[in-house]
DNA sequence: TAAATTTTTGACCAACTGGTCAAAGGCAGG
DNA sequence: CCTGCCTTTGACCAGTTGGTCAAAAATTTA
């Protein structure tokens, strides 16, 4: 019945469906799309090519679901932020949380930044449509509290890329983290930077 | 006579490798390593493959060729911060050239993001050696800033990190940056964002 | 100019790629 | 038990991959 079944997963074809979207996770996350083969994701989920495909239409299919999946999470913690809470408790939050998913969720960073490194071929569109009007919308908010005095003037669009530029590095060149720090645990420090530094540009 | 050759370069072979490993550039950076074939490659360079070989041993070899002269020029503007120079002005001075660099060679970063994000296989000794060695010694420098209160306390590791994160962002992400920007030059607004970021962080 | 050397290429190869298919193996309900 | 559907797979295919090689073309040297 599968091939991108629709409705009705039976138990045994959701268990195969995630488990061939985890070994995509780990694949693509690590070589990109078209580093990555079918061979690999197979293994990675424990069954055969031809078994694989008889759950997902294509290697590009696969693909498609792991980025769909994760544009959800990944836009999600955008929208909480709260125009009528404290603005820097706001975005030190937001800051956080997108840290927090660093840390628990590095595959699903890597993949994000494959893609988009590699001219965003799949959701150039979503970035020019829903992230775009989202982020235009916190800009609005931003631009609120800065008139207002609350805090510092600030651009609001390169705020928010610094936040995800922060947080996100952290997952996306973890070698290079790792590296550098050596034993020492990345996330702990670099949460206290990134409290600072937000702390230094807003409050007036 | 080439096959990765050594001295004596004629004209047409340093012609040749150079379009070869400017060919390569776009192709990789673009595709990572698996991701890119040697066909793209020649294609790009204006050459048949096998005299695409003719100068360089295989896919690897030009590959490693493109890291290793792109290593230099990575490292070289963390050298340049003085002890001796006003402690803002100089990690300010840093940060600018690393986003210059951003702006004028995206493809050398985007070459280098999808190596790290890869897990660095061929350089994460350089990361783990002479890298870590460099950021050690630019730590000891800004810890001295801060102990003599020319500067507030930060984890200089993770300062150097904030920086790289937020310059590299504006190459590697070009794609979400300009989505979001739309018309508007990234640099201008990033190269103020920055300044304003680490002022607020470091002056006491 | 002719010989020697360097550069370029078409034809080719074995390994791998994404994907197909018919047939076999499991598992439920009757 | 058996029937019918869902699941799994071995064998296979055409296109692509990195790489080779002998011979032709171009360039340098004598």
């Amino acid at each position: 019945m599968p091939k991108d079944a629709q409705k009705s997963d039976t138990r045994i074809q959701k268990k195969n469906q995630s488990a061939i979207l985890a070994a995509g996770l780990v694949v693509f996350s690590q070589f990109g799309f078209r580093g990555s083969t079918l061979d690999q994701v197979a293994e990675e989920a424990g069954m055969s090519k031809p078994n694989l495909l008889y759950y997902f239409r294509s290697k590009d299919a696969i693909y498609t679901a792991l980025l769909a999946k994760l544009l959800e999470n990944w836009l999600e913690p955008l929208r909480k932020i709260d125009p009528d809470g404290d603005p820097v408790a706001e975005l030190l939050g937001y800051a956080k949380r997108k840290l927090a998913m660093s840390q628990n969720f590095p595959r699903e960073s890597r993949l994000f930044a494959n893609e988009i490194i590699q001219g965003a071929p799949r959701i150039g569109d979503v970035l020019r449509g829903e992230l775009r009007e989202l982020v235009d919308e916190i800009a609005v908010i931003i631009d609120g509290w800065a008139v207002s005095g609350r805090i510092n003037a600030v651009d609001p669009r390169h705020l928010i890329f610094s936040i995800w530029a922060q947080t996100q590095h952290y997952a996306d060149f973890d070698v290079q983290v790792r590296a550098i720090l050596g034993d020492v645990d990345p996330f702990e420090g670099a949460e206290q930077h990134l409290e600072a530094m937000l702390h230094g540009l807003l409050t007036p």
